[in-house]
DNA sequence: GATGAATGAGCTTTCATTCAT
DNA sequence: CATGAATGAAAGCTCATTCAT
């Protein structure tokens, strides 16, 4: 009686959080079925609300467990001098937080539009502003404010974009990294090499 | 005789795309019925299956419809020598082309998940591809391929990402551009000033 | 100024019939659609309505032009002796009225269902049943009455049932014919050969 | 507590089968709507999506479970040498089948244009060129073999067509079954009484 | 002798959600 | 910890039909 079935121990709130994830940043949020991501689990439609109030909240939890190094990151550099050593390490725990939890950033790139007006909608534009905050200065020259908002833009572009320039994963991460570095050191420093 | 029920101009398609066009802008592709559509424009839901086959068929119309501009810069591109004043030049047009038609691209970039598996959604990404091709060297070392990368990428954010930025439109379009232009010139031609 | 275009001559009330029928007799009444029938005339919808008053009423005037010598059948055979020369007379002309009209007589057989509330479903029944009339004796023992309807049906069978055996279609409907007159024969004057 | 809403008993899908059967048979199977069957049965359209994948699931399902004893007259038939006995026999036990389950049968004469191309179709084709192969034998004269197809239709006709002669069904079913039985007799042992 | 534009009713199907067991 | 059965709302789409031009 303990063969064929699925590992009976109680993982599958974490089990239907995976499949979610999968299933939503393979074909959007709003394309995915309650009834397809319980099928790929062998559990019932209803077994979901066990476990989540909603749809919505399954996404909320998934973000919520996912999102914590990036908010993190936010804390972190909210309590350093804003030195540009502080930009740079920021930038580089940004890229190494985006890395590990990709599906689910690649997710939210993706599906802005459906995301926004979710209850989780605020908080990623939250985060990203107080990201911007931490490393563009308001009175600087407006290109450099955009040549920070770049930055962060180029480490999010980095995740997919880059499917079509072959080279090592890691090698390419590197090189966006620096890319984004090298933005915020023009800002930061402006006219240093110009 | 230009009151109630309006003597059916031959206008109606035009004003389909225009009315869908901006619902799926502000609320996303799947989130914005046809009975949605219709009910603003005052007729029924019919009335739009006279005019377009389906719901993507709408979007795909007004796709080709606004795309034009972008697809023509492409073409004006291949057509000239791959200099440094060439690729200048195919980004400042670019940036028009993405300011003229900026709802289609909130939209494509706000609906990335939804737009990938639509018909277009191959033409898409074949356009953002084509115009990397036009400003990277394939052979350049692979921070100045990301530099490319992130200048189209500079561009298309800087049509969302700026609204917390004060300052008139058209400076924020000028400095983003600026960026732009600056990041390809550093990866044209690297250690100028490194 | 004569070219391409089709034979514009009045016979589009015609050649809408050739076309419903076709389509009709291919896929069912009901899954057969105006729309259908427009665009494969190459004319609009509306003009079909220009020719008849309902989509039942195409139905109706096919039925009525091509149901006539199934009509006459009858009309001749009411005015004929009741002998046995007489009633295979009448198979034999029936035979032929079918075989002309074949796909009106197939469509009928195969849509029976949709027929029958049609408001030639009154009319289809009522030529069987005086078809059968004229071939039976109500006062025959029941299993003669029955061979007599078998007949009937033989005929009809004949029609689409034998496209699985080969043969000359000519030759197969005279073998049909001989089997229902045989079963007539028998019905007729029954102990003859038993 | 056997009144008000009543107690979601375990056999709604059975009640589908039965209420659909019956909706089709007397109306067709376009013309019978998911509204109609779930209205009369007092639940809602998406009740049958649940026990249901689709409306035309509902008719295979039906079909599947109500043809077995036709499958199982061939199967039996299969196995048993080709004498004429052994044809009687057939005739009786399709006979009785299609007698049990009249209004599946009653259904699908009524309607081979719908279900032609359903995915039943086949099915019916093969059952009914299955039975007839057990009867006729391919190398009799032309007019045998049409025998032996007049006797299967017989058999279907006497369904329906024998509703304007009196007398006791069981009488009828009886004497469509003789005159069928006749027919395949003189087809198997031809020149008889000839 | 026809078309262009539109309608109203209806269809099959899908979805997130609920709740007694 | 979960299921079986069902719902209410809505979606995309198709159809026969109308009518001014």
């Amino acid at each position: 009686m303990s063969s064929t079935s699925q590992p009976r121990r109680g993982n599958t709130r974490q089990r239907i959080q995976d499949v979610a994830l999968e299933l939503f940043a393979e074909q959007g949020y709003e394309k995915t079925s309650l009834r397809e991501i319980s099928e790929k689990l062998d559990v019932t439609k209803a077994a979901l609300y066990y476990h989540f109030k909603t749809k919505e909240d399954i996404l909320v939890s998934i973000f919520e467990d996912l999102n914590r190094p990036v908010t993190d990151v936010i804390a972190w550099g909210r309590e350093q001098p804003r030195t540009l050593e502080t930009k740079k390490e920021i930038l580089a725990r940004y890229s190494e937080a985006l890395t590990k939890a990709a599906p689910l950033f690649r997710f939210m790139q993706e599906n802005q539009a459906t995301v926004r007006d979710l209850s989780i909608g605020a908080t990623i534009k939250d985060r990203v502003l107080g990201l911007v905050d931490l490393i563009k200065d308001p009175d600087a020259p407006l290109t450099d404010q955009v040549r920070c908002l770049s930055a962060i833009f180029t480490l999010h572009a980095g995740m997919f974009g880059l499917k079509d320039i072959d080279g090592d994963a890691e090698d390419k991460r590197k090189a966006v990294l620096e890319v984004a570095v090298d933005l915020v050191t023009r800002a930061h420093d402006p006219g240093a090499d110009r």
